[in-house]
DNA sequence: CCGGCGCATTGATTCAGATCAATCTTCCCT
DNA sequence: AGGGAAGATTGATCTGAATCAATGCGCCGG
């Protein structure tokens, strides 16, 4: 046991951030582009802020964007899960949102980010810097539109999650979420029902506002509802979606 | 006593919401101006801005944006305050925002509003029709950005909320929401401590996902700490900015 | 194959805030 | 001035979720 471990951790991945610094020119090939902010683009103008970018990988459970500080960059999340959240002094944490391929981070106003981002898995983002991204965006309408659009629909889903966190019951809360983890377009219907979630019971309790012991409750009250399967505690099968989502909107 | 009651309410207020059909060419001398979307524009741009603009009132208790109706306006609020919020079917209530002058309203992608408006007291706005200004922002950039700029604002308004509402106590979630009404620069040093409340207890309670009752409590014990002075209901003191603080962000 | 560590589940008990129930206050309206 | 209604406060009790406390279950490394 005397060999080589000068770190305290023992660690198979990737310890630290990884910063591709360059030969980024694939944008046009990317698979998150058509769902991600780079869609409003066309190929002369994608090639424009392909030269802004970079590639940067984060390793499951580091940090990346750290609550007060500068805001230099803008991120589009191409690989894996990231969660964005707020902490109180004592250490209470809030998770205000999960980001996953195609997502867009750092839309802060302020010279300083107001929220921290940890990767949840080994995560993958195109990094932009914040002021050549501002520059860019006056010649480019339509990716600021695009922008615009966004936000809107961010905040739709704030004030969702506001509801959720003010109003609701612990079961509908995370009836809620589920129905919210549903790829879209399967709202309705009973097909594709499977669904994997990238995240621990602890961060699904810190986004709804509960403990994990309350969310492992709930968890096998849908069960024994038979709304839900879970086969394993990351893979949930829904059964009832129409049942759902009578729970999360109040039964 | 029978005289012309046609109408169930005895209300000497206005009734109805009322149009200023045109006539609105004062947005140069509008005093919210320097605080709204407005200022995003000069003099010129301005005139092309108020051609669409309509000015409506509301009285106070009335709804003028349904959750669910067809999104045709946005909104600038003038005078009074607007009370924003989501219903759940059993009519349990969230209040998402209060919107005072300046604020402008209906930052909805979709073609449908997602959420209810209200007025609070009697409210004066300035009206703007979805598609024309839509067709405007592309002529604007400037406008566009200011638009941008006050989405991404409200998102960390939003994402304070979400912590506020998912983690925070009773006591410190009513002291977060007094800190958030003091107007903006007194939230350092002691001056200006005095604070008028547009709206009732029922109102505050659905904003921080509380009851009436719990918010009265935290009221009476912020006033035994001699953290406020509560000369009415709607009217608060604020005596000791830094100790609110304190609690606000959990001792 | 076994041991241990990290997460998840389940059970027992406590507690902050909801609910139920009186007052109290303010301010119209007559 | 007086009566009443709406809002606010305060008190008594209840309850859903938090907390405290064991297990249970994979999974990885030896």
């Amino acid at each position: 046991m005397s060999d080589q471990d000068v770190l305290p951790q023992t660690v198979t991945r990737p310890r630290r951030i990884v910063v591709q610094p360059a030969g980024h020119d694939n944008c046009a090939e990317c698979e998150v582009r058509s769902r991600s902010v780079c869609a409003a683009l066309d190929i002369d103008d994608l090639s424009r802020l392909a030269a802004l970018a970079q590639q940067i990988v984060v390793p499951a459970g580091q940090g990346f964007i750290a609550d007060g500080a500068r805001a230099e960059h803008f991120y589009n999340v191409t690989h894996g899960t990231v969660r964005l959240y707020k902490l109180l002094p004592d250490g209470r944490r809030q998770i205000t949102g999960f980001a996953g391929p195609g997502h867009f981070l750092g839309l802060a106003v302020s010279t300083c980010y107001a929220f921290d981002a940890e990767a949840i898995d080994d995560v993958t983002l195109c990094r932009f810097s914040r002021t050549r991204l501002h520059g860019l965006m006056g010649d480019l309408p339509s990716l600021e539109r695009r922008l615009l659009e966004v936000a809107a629909s961010e905040l739709v889903l704030a004030q969702e999650q506001m509801l959720l966190l003010g109003r609701k019951t612990a079961r509908e809360r995370l009836a809620s979420f589920l129905m919210h983890m549903l790829p879209d377009g399967c709202t309705h219907g009973s097909d594709q029902t499977r669904l994997h979630l990238p995240m621990p019971r602890a961060d699904i309790a810190d986004y709804i506002g509960l403990t994990v012991e309350t969310v492992s409750r709930s968890f096998s009250w849908l069960k024994s509802e038979r709304l839900i399967a879970i086969p394993s505690a990351l893979d949930v099968e829904v059964r009832d979606i129409a049942g759902l989502r009578q729970v999360a909107n109040g039964s």
